[in-house]
Order: C-alpha cells, then structure tokens, then sequence
DNA sequence: CTAAGTGCAAATAATTTGCAACATG
DNA sequence: CATGTTGCAAATTATTTGCACTTAG
C-alpha cells in the first residue's frame, strides 16, 4: 500500500477492512475515529484503550491490540517504539524519524531527509542500512535541556 | 567518574564497591568477572544471569539484576536498550552508538563522531539534543540486507 | 448460517519490590 | 554485630494467546 494513498477517513478504512474480508464492528470503528482523531499525535496502545473505551466502555485491552495489528497489517497505521517498553501509533503517512525526549516524553517529528546523510555515511562505512523511523531518538528538548541544567 | 578512568579489573572494581562501602561478594565477583570477559559484548541481562550462574549456580535473577544497577551507579559499566524489550549492558567506555540488525540481531558499535552532524542539524533545527547512545539504532547489516532480498 | 471478531482469564517476558534470613567488614 | 546483600515469591507493565461465545455479512 504506497504511502499516499492511504486513507484518513473512517469508513474508507471500514471498507478496506471490508474489502479484505474484514468486518466493521463498533470497536473498530471507535479505534479508527480515535487514530484518526489524534492526527499526529502519538498515542501509547493504552491510550488508545483509554479513549476507545469513552465510546465502546466494555472492549477488552486484546481486541484493542488485535485491531491494531489488523490495522497496521492493512498498511493504515503505524506503530514505533518510544523511549520506555511502550508502543506508539499514528495513521500511517510520510515515513519519518520521532525524536523523544527523555525527560518530558514530548515527540517531535523529523523529516526522513535529515536522515539521508547519516544514512549514507553508515552504510558506507558499516555496509548497515538503517531504519531510524521504527524506535525514537532519545534526547532532551530544548525546554528540558535548559531545565536539566538546574535540576537533572 | 570519567569514563577514562574506569576500572577494568574485577578486584579493582570491587575495591571501589567497598570503598563506596558496599561489599565484595561471590556473586558481585562472579558478574563482574562475566562483563569484564565478555570485553565488547553487549550482553543482555538474561545472558549475564546465565553466565554468572555457571559459576554461583544459586543467585537469584533479582540479585544480577540489583548488582547490575549497583554497577551502573559506581558508573563502571552502562546499559542500553536494543530491538525487543532487552537491556544489554557492556563496560562503561567512550560514548558510542549502536546499530542493531532487526533480522540477525548483531550489533555494530559505531563511534560517536559519525553522529556528530546529525546531532548539529538537529539541534540548529529543531533545537534538541539527540543522545542516541542509549538505545540502538534499527536497520539491516549488509547480510541480512542481501537476504531479505530474497526471503524477508 | 459461518467465518470473523470479541471478552475473559491466564500466559509471557523482562524487571522490580518487599521482606526475612544471611554474611561481609 | 550492624548493615549491606541475597533468595524467594509475588507484583509490575505491556502485550499476547487459547477458547468458547457473539455477530456481521
């Protein structure tokens, strides 16, 4: 599925999974419109839950995880690893890299060119090709670099 | 304690455990004696368990686990984080980055200056400090590259 | 109807913690 | 002998799985 055409609207995605022998159920399409919803926003698999749940109270954390396996597999979300164990999702789009921030958790998106020269120095170098979009760099933010001056 | 001057010697580390007034143990010997052998190995905490209990059949994994932040805070010894949900742990030295092949596993220790640029343009655009030390950096070795080609 | 999807509870995996028994300095 | 350490078992966190029961199409 190239990237562009990916769709942003919660019914095409109930038809994709339709078209692919899926099933639209209130619980997915309560997670859909909650992805979709947090636009670029990251959210954790549990925060997801959380906000499904406002409008489905009952579905179990599973299918929560199981939709968005099923979603990712059809190519519409996107999931990468933040600094601690938890997962993050977002509509699938644009690859590009995810800054994070060690003392505040904020994520900040980076184009994928940024990446382009480090990308070639390595593979030259190490024969390695890197993939810095699926797990996010860890740093501070300029606010928390300041602050960790006083108080790390 | 800068990194230069870190011991590289089990007895010699457990002078500065008890000089920070801890106590030398058989099982504090034992893991130390496992990083030190293990020379630029990044071994994950379940490996260093294994092989400290080859020689204390006995220790706890909680005991590893406690000796292994105790290390960390005497600043003898660093953790970082790779692909799954593992810690690899390797004795303290120069800053370096880590790149991870997400098919064999292996890791490449790459030195820290490759990164150098990356960090200026980010810092200058979006005004954040990478410190890509602490978790690797995903991608393919040029092996695994060539497999996947044919077998992802 | 019937295969896809779901809830529930138990299973993982990697760590962490409380606490009483130990053992080093 | 006092305090740092340890073993054990239970708690955590994030996710996964087995299975019988629902339900969308």
């Amino acid at each position: 599925v190239a990237a562009s055409q990916v769709p942003r609207d919660t019914d095409a995605i109930l038809d994709l999974l339709r078209a692919g022998g899926g099933r639209a159920t209130a619980s997915r399409r309560a997670t859909i419109d909650v992805i979709l919803a947090a636009g670029d926003e990251h959210l954790a698999a549990g925060e997801i839950l959380r906000r499904v749940r406002t409008t489905v109270p009952d579905v179990a954390e599973s299918t929560v995880y199981r939709i968005l396996a099923s979603l990712e597999d059809l190519g519409v979300i996107s999931h990468l690893h933040l600094a601690n164990g938890a997962s993050a999702y977002h509509p699938a789009g644009a690859r590009h890299q995810h800054l994070v921030c060690r003392r505040c958790g904020a994520v900040t998106d980076v184009p994928d060119t940024v990446f382009d020269e480090l990308a070639t120095v390595i593979d030259a170098f190490y024969g390695f090709s890197i993939d810095a979009s699926h797990v996010a760099l860890q740093g501070h933010c300029s606010a928390c670099r300041t602050a960790a001056a006083t108080t790390p």
